[in-house]
DNA sequence: TATTTCACG
DNA sequence: ACGTACGTGAAATAT
C-alpha cells in the first residue's frame, strides 16, 4: 500500500464548516461552530484515510469570504461574518498544538499551495487526497490525486470523491479541461469573468468537442451557437485572462518538507487544553486521559499522623499564603445529595513542593482539623480558598480580611461564565488540566494548589483591570455580610402559610371546574400546549402569537382576550393561583426548617451585572405588586422583641444615569423634585407640572424604565400598547429634553464596541462580545446591555457598599439587630426594639453615603412587625 | 434537559 | 425583512 497524504484547503473547509453547523459559544462567549465542524470534517477523513502525512494550507490575506448562498450575489463579496473572522485563528492555534503541519505564503491562494502539493507528493508516490469545499480544485485530479468535497446534509457530513475519471463522468471533461470550461463560463464568485453569453451548458459542449479553448478559437467559426462563436471571437482576450484565473499553479515556490508534514500524535496535552477551552466535550473522548501528566501530582501527599499534621499547619501559618480546599466524601452519596456528605479531610499547599491532605480518622477528628483550619487563617493573612463562604458553612466563621476567594476573583474578571471552580481556574489561569474522574482527596489537593498557584495570577489581573480595589475593599467583605444573612434567615409563620395556601387550594378547585365546563373538556391548564390547543383552534379564539413549539399563552396575550372570553379571565386567575400556591406557599414552607426560619442563599457570582441573586429559596421575588400576592408578606415575621425596618433607594438606578450622564436638566430635577416621573412627563411634554395627567405620567415612567433597560421603540411600544411610531416620538422627545443622556448612552455603547466591555462607577466590568455580531438580533442585544449594565452594575455595587457599612457597625457596636435579606435595591433589617432608632440612623447614613453622586441617595425606610407592613 | 410562564428589582 | 425591552430563579410540562 502507498503512503498517503492529506491536504486541506482551510479556509475553504473552516466556512462550510462555519455555515454548516449551528452557531455554538464558548463560556467566554467565543463562537466555535466553525472549528468545531472544522475539527469534525478532518477527523472523519483522517479516520477513515489514515493518513502517513497531513498539512493544511491558508490563503494569508483572506478579507473576504463567501458561500454557496452568496453566489447568486453577483459579483458582490461580503465582509467574512465576525463570528467566522474570529474563528480563523482558533483553529491555527488548535491545529499546532496538535502538531498538524499548516503553511501559507504571502502572495500565494491556498489553492496554489494545495496543487503544488499534490503534485510532488505524486511524484514521490504518495496517494493524495485534496480536502475542500471549492469544486475549483477539480482540475488537480488525477488517477492518484482524489479530490474530496464534503457535504454537510441533515447534520450529517456526506463526502463526494472525484479522481480523474469521476471527473470526466459527472463533468464530461478532464480535470485538465475543467481549467478551459471555467474560463469559458466563469465564475462571478471567484472573480473569474469567462465570456459573455456563454454558461455551463454553452461551454461544456464547447470543451467535450475541442478540448481547450486555444482548439477551439482556432474552430471559433464553427462554434454553436453563433453567440458563442462570435464571443470567442470578440474577447478572446477575456477567454485567456479567465483561464489565467482559473489555472491552479502546479509549481509555486513554496518550502516544504514532507517530514514536518509528517502525522504524530495529534491528541497533546496542549490540545487537549484548547479543546476543554472550547468545551468540545465529545471530540474530548479521542484523547487518552491517562497520558495527561501533571507532575504536581507527585507533591500530593496524604497524612494520617497527628503529630505531621501539626507541624503541617505550624509551618502553614508562617508560609506566604497557603492555598485550602475542604475535601468531603462524596463516594457512597448521590450527587444529588452532595451537600450532606461527610467531611473527610482538609488540603493544603504553600509550595510547588508539597500539598498535604489531612485525612480525618482515628487520630485525627473532624472537629480538631476544622479548629486547626480556623486557627490557620487567624495567622495567615492569605488564605486561599475557592467559595469562601461555603468554607465557612463547614468550619464555622473565617476571619475573611484573611481570606482570598478564587471563585470571586475569577467571576469578577470574566462575570458571564456558569462556573468558577478550582477546576476552571487551573484550565483557564495555570492552562493546568485536571482529569475529571479522581478521587475527592486528590481533587482537593488540586484545588488547593490551584489556588497557592493562581492567587497572585488572579492579584495581577484584577490589577490590571482596575478591579482589585473591587474586590478588596467590596466582594470579600461582602463575604462574611452574606454569610452571616445566610445563618441568620429569615423567621416565616408555617401556620400561616399552611393557611395561605389551603386558600388558594380551595379557589383554584372552583376555577378549575369552571374552566373544564367552558371549554367542554377536562385538560392540564398548567400546560400552555394543551391551553394553546383549547383556546386558539378548538374555540378558535383570534390574536394568537406564536412560540416555537406553539401558541403563546402568556399573560399579555391572554389578557387583550380576557374582556371577551370569560374563559380567559379564569384562565388569568388560575395561573395567578396555581403560581402563588406552588412557587410561593408550598414551595417557601419546604425551607423553612426546624428553627422556625428560611436560609435562603445569597449568590455573589452568577449574575453578568454584579448583582447578587437569591436561591433555594429566591427571596427576591416575594410577591409585591398585586395585593393576593402581596399578602404572603405577612409570613415573614421578626423574632419576637424585634421588628423589621425595610429600607430601600428611591429610584437609585435613574439617579445613576443622572450621575453618569452629567445630564443637568435631570440633575436639577432631582435636586427640585421627589416625583421624578411627573416631571419627566412634564419637560418631555411641555405641560405645567401641576397640569401633568396621570396618562402622562404613567408614559413618562415608562419612558425612564426604557431608559434604563437600553430603550427601543420596540421595546417601549410593547409596554405601553402603543404603535412603534407613537414609541419612537416620545423617545425622541425624551432626548430632546434631555441630551446629555443621548450623549452618554451613544458614547457608552461606542465606549464597548472599542474596548470590548463596558464598566460601573466601582470598576465592575461586563466584556461584551455581542457587540461584534453580523447577527442584527444579537447585536441590537448587545447594545442595550451597553446601555443597562452600567447602570445597573453601579446600582449593585452601591448597595453592596452599604450593606458592608451597615453590617460592619451592627457588628462593631455588638447589637441585636441584623440584616436579614437584600431585594436588590432594598435592606430589610430584623431589629431589637430597643436598637430602633439608632438602627435606622444607621441604614439611612450607610445607604445614602455608600456612594458620592451629583444627585442625592435618597432611601425610604418603613417599620412593621411583618414584611407586609415593612413595605 | 429544554421550554414556557411568571414572580421580583 | 428581521423581531426585543435589562437582570434573576422556580415550577410545571414537554421532549
Amino acid at each position: 500500500m502507498a503512503e498517503k497524504i492529506v491536504l486541506i484547503d482551510g479556509h475553504s473547509i473552516l466556512n462550510r464548516a462555519f455555515y454548516g453547523v449551528p452557531d455554538l459559544t464558548n463560556a467566554d462567549g467565543l463562537h466555535t461552530n466553525a472549528v468545531y465542524g472544522f475539527l469534525n470534517i478532518m477527523f472523519k477523513i483522517l479516520d477513515q484515510e489514515k493518513p502517513e502525512y497531513l498539512t493544511v494550507a491558508f490563503d494569508v490575506h483572506a478579507p473576504t469570504f463567501r458561500h454557496e448562498m452568496f453566489e447568486e450575489y453577483k459579483g458582490t463579496r461580503k465582509p467574512m461574518a465576525e463570528e467566522l473572522r474570529q474563528q480563523v485563528p482558533v483553529i491555527k492555534e488548535v491545529l499546532q498544538a496538535m502538531g498538524v503541519k499548516i503553511i501559507e505564503k504571502a502572495g500565494l491562494e491556498a489553492d496554489d499551495i494545495l496543487g503544488t502539493i499534490s503534485r510532488m507528493s505524486e511524484r514521490r508516490g504518495l496517494e493524495v487526497s485534496v480536502i475542500s469545499g471549492d469544486r475549483d480544485l477539480l482540475q488537480l485530479a488525477t488517477e492518484h490525486v482524489k479530490i474530496r468535497i464534503p457535504k454537510t446534509k441533515k447534520g450529517q457530513t456526506e463526502i463526494e470523491d472525484y479522481y480523474a475519471e469521476d471527473v470526466l463522468n459527472v463533468y464530461q471533461v478532464t480535470p485538465t479541461e475543467f481549467i478551459d470550461l471555467k474560463a469559458l463560463m466563469g465564475d462571478t464568485s471567484d472573480n473569474i469573468p469567462g465570456l459573455p453569453g456563454v454558461g455551463e451548458k454553452t461551454a461544456t459542449k464547447i470543451i467535450t468537442e475541442y478540448h481547450s479553448i486555444e482548439n477551439a478559437h482556432e474552430h471559433a467559426s464553427e462554434l454553436k451557437p453563433p453567440r458563442a462563436s462570435k464571443a470567442i471571437i470578440e474577447h478572446w482576450d477575456l477567454a485567456v485572462l479567465s483561464k489565467t484565473l482559473a489555472t491552479i499553479k502546479l509549481d509555486a515556490e513554496i518550502d516544504y518538507e514532507f517530514a514536518d508534514a509528517k502525522l504524530g500524535n495529534l491528541y497533546t496535552d496542549e490540545a487537549y487544553v484548547y479543546f476543554q477551552k472550547l468545551q468540545f466535550k465529545n471530540l474530548l473522548g479521542r484523547f487518552e486521559t491517562s497520558e495527561l501528566s501533571n507532575k504536581i501530582e507527585d507533591a500530593f501527599e496524604t497524612i494520617t499522623n497527628k503529630e505531621k499534621a501539626e507541624q503541617i499547619f505550624t509551618d502553614a501559618a508562617k508560609a506566604e499564603r497557603v492555598g485550602i480546599a475542604l475535601c468531603k466524601n462524596t463516594e457512597d452519596v448521590l450527587p444529588l445529595f452532595a451537600d450532606l456528605a461527610e467531611f473527610a479531610g482538609i488540603a493544603l499547599c504553600c509550595s510547588d513542593e508539597h500539598v498535604y491532605y489531612i485525612k480525618t480518622g482515628n487520630d485525627i477528628s473532624s472537629a480538631w482539623l476544622k479548629e486547626q483550619t480556623v486557627q490557620l487563617v487567624e495567622k495567615n493573612e492569605c488564605c486561599i480558598f475557592f467559595d469562601v463562604k461555603n468554607a465557612m458553612g463547614e468550619l464555622g466563621s473565617l476571619p475573611v480580611s484573611h481570606s482570598f476567594d478564587g471563585t470571586i476573583a475569577a467571576y469578577l474578571l470574566n462575570p458571564l461564565k456558569s462556573d468558577y471552580t478550582g477546576e476552571d481556574v487551573a484550565r483557564e489561569r495555570l492552562n493546568l488540566l485536571i482529569e475529571d474522574k479522581l478521587p475527592d482527596d486528590s481533587k482537593a489537593c488540586y484545588e488547593a494548589y490551584t489556588g497557592w498557584k493562581a492567587a497572585p495570577i488572579l492579584q495581577e489581573q484584577l490589577k490590571e483591570n482596575n478591579m482589585w480595589k473591587l474586590f478588596v475593599d467590596v466582594e470579600m467583605p461582602l463575604v462574611e455580610t452574606l454569610y452571616d444573612m445566610e445563618q441568620c434567615g429569615v423567621r416565616v409563620e408555617a401556620d400561616e402559610l399552611k393557611a395561605y395556601g389551603e386558600k388558594l387550594g380551595v379557589r383554584i378547585h372552583e376555577l378549575e371546574q369552571e374552566i373544564y365546563e367552558e371549554a367542554g373538556e377536562i385538560f392540564n391548564i398548567n400546560s400552555p400546549k394543551q391551553l394553546g390547543v383549547i383556546l386558539f383552534e378548538k374555540m378558535g379564539l383570534q390574536g394568537g402569537r406564536k412560540t416555537k413549539t406553539g401558541y403563546s399563552t402568556a399573560a399579555d396575550v391572554l389578557e387583550k382576550l380576557a374582556p371577551e372570553y370569560p374563559i380567559v379571565a379564569k384562565i388569568l386567575e388560575y395561573r395567578q393561583m396555581a403560581k402563588l400556591k406552588s412557587t410561593y406557599a408550598d414551595g417557601l414552607a419546604g425551607f423553612i426548617q426546624a428553627d422556625g426560619r428560611i436560609h435562603g442563599k445569597f449568590h455573589q457570582t452568577i449574575t453578568a451585572t454584579g448583582r447578587l441573586s437569591s436561591a433555594e429559596p429566591n427571596l427576591q421575588n416575594i410577591p409585591v405588586r398585586m395585593e393576593l400576592g402581596r399578602l404572603i408578606r405577612k409570613v415573614f415575621i421578626p423574632e419576637d422583641g424585634f421588628v423589621f425596618v425595610d429600607a430601600d433607594y428611591s429610584q437609585i438606578e435613574l439617579r445613576i444615569l443622572a450621575h453618569c450622564s452629567g445630564d443637568d436638566m435631570l440633575i436639577n430635577a432631582y435636586r427640585q423634585a421627589q416625583d421624578i416621573h411627573r416631571i419627566t412627563a412634564s419637560q418631555v411634554f411641555h405641560v405645567p407640572f401641576d397640569e401633568v395627567t396621570d396618562l402622562q405620567r404613567r408614559n413618562a415612567k415608562a419612558v425612564n424604565f426604557g431608559i434604563v433597560y437600553g430603550i427601543s421603540s420596540f421595546g417601549l411600544s410593547q409596554d405601553l400598547s402603543i404603535s412603534r411610531k407613537e414609541a419612537a416620538e416620545y423617545i425622541d422627545q425624551y432626548f430632546l429634553t434631555y441630551p446629555g443622556i443621548k450623549t452618554f448612552l451613544d458614547n457608552t455603547v461606542a465606549s464597548a464596541r472599542e474596548h470590548g466591555y463596558v464598566e460601573t462607577l466601582f470598576g465592575r466590568r461586563r466584556p461584551m462580545p455581542e457587540l461584534k455580531s453580523s447577527n442584527y438580533m444579537q447585536r441590537s442585544f448587545g447594545e442595550r446591555v451597553a446601555m443597562n449594565a452600567p447602570i445597573q452594575g453601579t446600582a449593585a455595587d452601591i448597595i453592596k457598599v452599604a450593606m458592608i457599612g451597615v453590617s460592619r457597625r451592627l457588628k462593631e457596636k455588638q447589637m441585636k439587630s441584623r440584616l436579614v435579606l437584600q431585594v436588590h435595591d432594598e435592606l430589610l433589617i430584623e431589629t431589637y426594639i430597643p436598637e430602633l432608632e439608632q438602627v435606622e440612623e444607621i441604614l439611612k447614613e450607610e445607604m445614602e453615603r455608600a456612594a458620592d453622586l451629583k444627585v442625592p441617595l435618597l432611601v425610604d425606610m418603613h417599620t412593621g412587625n411583618n414584611w407586609y407592613e415593612a413595605k
